[in-house]
DNA sequence: AGGCGCGGTTACTTCAACGTCACCGCCCAG
DNA sequence: CTGGGCGGTGACGTTGAAGTAACCGCGCCT
């Protein structure tokens, strides 16, 4: 079971949810939510770079896909946290961060090496 | 030490590195190379819905982040495989695939839920 | 020689995502 | 009752990612 669906079929709804968590925001949001319930506004300076647009769209579409979920908190305020399918995204999510963040200097020399190669060619030999 | 790196901040390359990984099709290609070395074809077959376009695109890109190369094989043809630093790319990327297909039931029926909830509310209480 | 499949590239278009900015109601402090 | 921060929403414009389709050289078959 289970294998009746698979993300390489452009029609299978996988498909639509590997693209909804194999995405930038979502990583970031869910990490950042692992730790505590946040609100909106500790998201949005969590998050660097994202516009308050893009916030709450990426919120409603978590929220719509039943990975977060939003209460009114004890002390009178809204904040997002994750559900319990939110929860089991954290581990596989929090792999890319590691990963981004550890492979840095990796990617950056394959970067260069790339582009002098590259430059070498147009330059003629 | 790497914790110079932080994916939360914008201008840091890791956030690049993030994006890049924290993709569809990135995640598809790499778990469709982890099995062998594959041709151009093949990949644009086994991918389902992405066009040559944006399949050439994306293998650039990969190519220039050092994570595949593309190398001539022993029968003469082109064939684009893991570099060892895009070997260490398929356990995330596979776990991400993983999720997204076991979950399926999970977030389809959540969406149901927030959708009729949704409709309630338009027509009143 | 002619036609086909492969592995792309190019030019042009389209479309969805994202950015900007103004605005809103609510609550709290002064 | 005014001003500011919070938590958004909406209208609009821009950009960049992706789609479309035509074309290309190469090698293979016939």
């Amino acid at each position: 079971m289970t294998r009746e669906w698979t993300v390489f079929s452009a029609q299978c709804p996988s498909r639509q949810s590997l693209a909804r968590i194999a995405n930038k925001w979502t990583a970031m949001i869910i990490i950042l939510l692992h730790e505590q319930p946040l609100r909106f506004g500790e998201l949005h300076r969590g998050a660097d770079g994202i516009t308050k647009k893009v916030l709450a769209d990426t919120l409603r579409a978590l929220e719509r896909d039943g990975m977060i979920d939003h209460a009114t908190h004890s002390d009178g305020h809204g904040r997002y946290e994750l559900t319990e399918l939110g929860r089991t995204l954290h581990e596989p999510l929090r792999a890319l961060q590691v990963w981004a963040e550890s492979h840095v200097e990796d990617v950056l020399d394959a970067q260069d090496r790339y582009d002098t190669a590259a430059d070498e060619q147009t330059l003629g030999h």
